[in-house]
DNA sequence: GCCATATGGAAAG
DNA sequence: TTTCCCTATGGCA
């Protein structure tokens, strides 16, 4: 589901399952019949990430520019598109010999030219996916009274991060959500901004979101191994009510932003 | 069947 | 700050 991470991941199995093959686009549900019809039959050239953003860039320059939103759905899978009726709401299918994708609940999906793209790309912030330089978000943190919490969900002072990697980064930093961003020093700014590197990558790497240390992990902590419904190890995104994996504290659960924030409140100052 | 929920974001008020 | 949009799923009558 999508966070960074699994837009800059979807990039490269589009790359390379399309990349320099001409590719049949069409809109099952019908709602993009209108943008597919501009791009179908010409070369697949290559997908690129911005932060949550999608581009599917095709011959002509043009581009198919894809957000996930909240719950959209890209799968890419291998062999030609099934034969038989559609399952569910197929916004954009992109289908060649030995490949197809589906698209499903996206918050945007849109033919749009360079200077779109170009304009989308320049209101994100940094990406810690794209080796980008994090000093304009250092800047906009040192000098906001916003909680850290929102600022690292901002899109335009940092792109790609999501409600996990923004709860799991502050446990991991033991930053308490609420701090305004100008109260934390600089160097953990970096320091928060190089440990997203590092677990933004991983996830792209492995398709899910890790960031329990080794010496957490349930086994190594004498308890038996946590199933997690989204399918990575993580300290606190919703696991509110349930004991700290480093001090046993309930993690504190709460809203900001209207979108849910967790917490350890005994480990995160 | 109905309702709540979800890793997002933009528009409306 | 609230409302709305996009879709699928799981819990509960």
């Amino acid at each position: 589901m999508p966070e960074g991470h699994t837009i800059h991941r979807l990039a490269g199995e589009l790359s390379r399952a399309f990349g320099g093959r001409v590719v049949g686009v069409s809109s099952p549900q019908g709602r993009f019949a209108a943008g597919a019809a501009v791009v179908s039959g010409s070369v697949l050239v290559r997908a690129e990430a911005h932060g949550k953003h999608l581009f599917i860039g095709f011959a002509g320059r043009r581009w198919v520019h894809v957000h996930l939103g909240l719950y959209g759905k890209f799968d890419v899978v291998s062999g030609g598109p099934p034969a038989g009726p559609v399952v569910g709401q197929v916004r954009m299918r992109l289908a060649a010999d030995d490949a197809h994708a589906d698209l499903r609940g996206p918050t945007r999906c849109e033919v749009v030219g360079d200077a779109e793209k170009d304009a989308v790309a320049a209101r994100l912030g940094p990406d810690p996916l794209r080796g980008d330089d994090p000093g304009r978000a250092l800047e906009r943190i040192g000098r906001s009274r916003a909680p850290i919490g929102v600022l690292l969900m901002d899109q335009a002072v940092v792109a790609g991060v999501g409600n996990v990697y923004r709860a799991e980064a502050l446990f991991r930093a033991g930053l308490d959500p609420a701090r305004p961003g100008a109260s934390v020093p600089e160097p953990v700014v970096r320091s928060i901004w190089a440990d997203l590197v590092g677990l933004m990558s991983q996830g792209v790497r492995t398709g899910r979101i890790d960031t329990v240390r080794p010496e957490h992990e349930p086994e190594a902590m004498g308890r038996p191994p946590r199933v997690d419904d989204h399918g990575g190890e993580v300290y606190v995104y919703r696991r509110n009510g349930q004991p700290c994996l480093v001090c046993g504290t309930p993690v504190a659960a709460g809203r900001a932003a209207a979108r849910n924030l967790f917490w350890c409140p005994n480990c995160q100052h």
